[in-house]
RNA sequence: GCGGCUAUAGUUUAGUGGUAAAACUCCGGGUUGUGGUCCCGGCAUCGAGAGUUCAAUUCUCUCUAGCCGCC
């Protein structure tokens, strides 16, 4: 059997949106599904018996971060990335190609994989040259073969090409890997975008060749190619047919956006896309965002924003974010969300009792708040995809838009 | 009762004869394949009164409060 297997059950009317099942050695996923961020093994927080409780079918880690630490053969030795971090079910690891991007062009600066409209051509440099790098204080440097990094934890010098980050993947074990692609700003230039997007072309069939020579990963592990090229429709396309001709198990969308253009640069690439492949929409995201990729037609998706947001205490409810440490929190006996249901883990917690705890420091306010976002997020998703079975997506898509902006 | 010291943001502290700096707190904002218990803003006219001076938070005097010592 192959390593994973991918079954469409239901196309939405009106939309792209789909409802499938994606079945794993360690698992099915029903597809639209959110993945919970578990970068260094753990998603910040919440224990695996409780994101499994939130509704969680599967977590997504990071090469680069567990080849620093601890190390991918002590994850290999603890019988892969599920068992290291006693996570039952199926599992992906991203290649590290993102950190191409957060620890170079984009280090240090204010943008991040949403760019603002307005940020200064100077913030988004590509960073392709080490003296830019140094100039720059970037951590990683690109060439064509692959990517030199600075450790950020000690500052020691490493490196990454494709067939190196395949191997590491192969000794981390998920269910899911990533080729190693490049992650570019969308505010460097065209000819750039063209560039990188067929840099990252070169490395995905690199990335199969390696796979391919290990015989016994393939049959467990599933390879996705990335996508990329920019806000650009017409790279889109080109980099959505170049990938999707490649073979690759899924495909990720990759890539930084800006508001404006992640629409347009997602539909592009989609109708290249062979419907009968998974497909993930990297590090996406908010819950409008979200809504938008299953309309679109993805299947998955994985986003650091609900725990990032939760413990900083940022929440999400049906009528909007809410900033728990604002003042007027310290006296509000509500609960987190009035619309949760009793049972659910975090449903009783009120959101003075909640501010109470981020403010003292204390470590469970970040643990509620997290498996709340978590939670929230999932029920959003999962809900769309009964939506989708019951024929009724765009109005549970347009209910939930209504409701969360105008809340 | 006498002598000395101190009085700057909610707190702890800088500092200057020309309208004040920092940390934490507080108030608000940010965060989309996690370098994030993080990042960015905002909040004081310097105990009260009088005097000297072009100008005082800064010098002088008085008062008040606190601390220390002595009787």
């Amino acid at each position: 059997m192959n390593a994973i297997s991918f079954a469409l059950e239901t196309r939405a009317p009106r939309s792209a949106a789909r409802a499938g099942t994606l079945t794993t050695r360690h698992g099915v996923i029903r597809t639209p599904a959110f993945v919970p961020v578990a970068t260094k093994a753990n998603v910040k927080g919440i224990l695996p018996e409780a994101l499994a409780a939130l509704g969680a079918q599967v977590v997504l880690a990071n090469t680069y971060h567990l080849y620093l630490h601890p190390g991918e053969k002590i994850v290999q030795e603890a019988g892969g990335l599920g068992a290291f971090m006693n996570w039952q079910g199926p599992t992906i690891t991203d290649s590290g190609g993102f950190q191409v991007f957060s620890l170079g062009a984009a280090f240090g600066k204010t943008i991040s994989k949403f760019v603002k409209k307005d940020a200064p051509q100077e913030e988004t440099l590509a960073v392709y040259d080490e003296n830019v790098a140094s100039q720059h204080g970037a951590l990683a440097v690109i060439d064509d073969e692959g990517v030199s990094f600075t450790s950020h934890l000690d500052g020691s010098l490493h490196r990454f090409t494709p067939e190196r980050s395949v191997e590491i993947q192969h000794s981390l074990g998920a269910d899911i890997f990533f080729a190693f692609d490049e992650c570019t700003s969308p505010s460097e230039p065209y000819d750039y975008q063209k560039e990188a997007m067929e840099r990252t072309h070169r490395w995905a069939e690199r990335s199969l060749k390696a796979h391919r020579h290990n015989l016994e990963a393939n049959k467990k592990q599933a390879l996705f190619g990335i996508v990329q090229g920019g806000r650009h429709e017409d790279l889109r396309r080109e980099s959505a047919r170049e990938i999707s001709s490649l073979g690759f198990d899924g495909i990720g969308i990759g890539g930084s956006f800006s508001k404006e253009d992640m629409r347009g640069a997602l539909g592009a690439a989609v109708t290249e896309l062979p419907p009968e492949l998974p497909r993930h929409f990297l590090g996406i995201g908010e819950p409008s965002d979200i809504l938008e990729g299953i309309a679109q037609g993805m299947d998955l998706f994985d986003c650091v924003a609900a725990t990032r947001l939760g413990r900083h205490g940022t929440i999400y409810t049906p009528r909007g974010v809410l900033h728990l440490k604002n003042e007027r929190y310290k006296n509000d006996f509500t609960p987190l969300n009035p619309a949760s249901a009793p049972g659910v883990l975090t449903s009783g917690f009120t959101r003075a009792y909640v501010a109470h705890l981020l403010r003292s420091g204390e470590m469970l306010g970040a643990v509620i708040a997290s498996m709340h976002n978590v939670g929230f997020i999932l029920k959003l998703v999962s809900g769309a995809r009964q939506a989708i079975v019951d024929g009724r997506f765009d109005e549970y898509r347009a209910d939930f838009i209504r409701e969360y902006t105008n809340g």
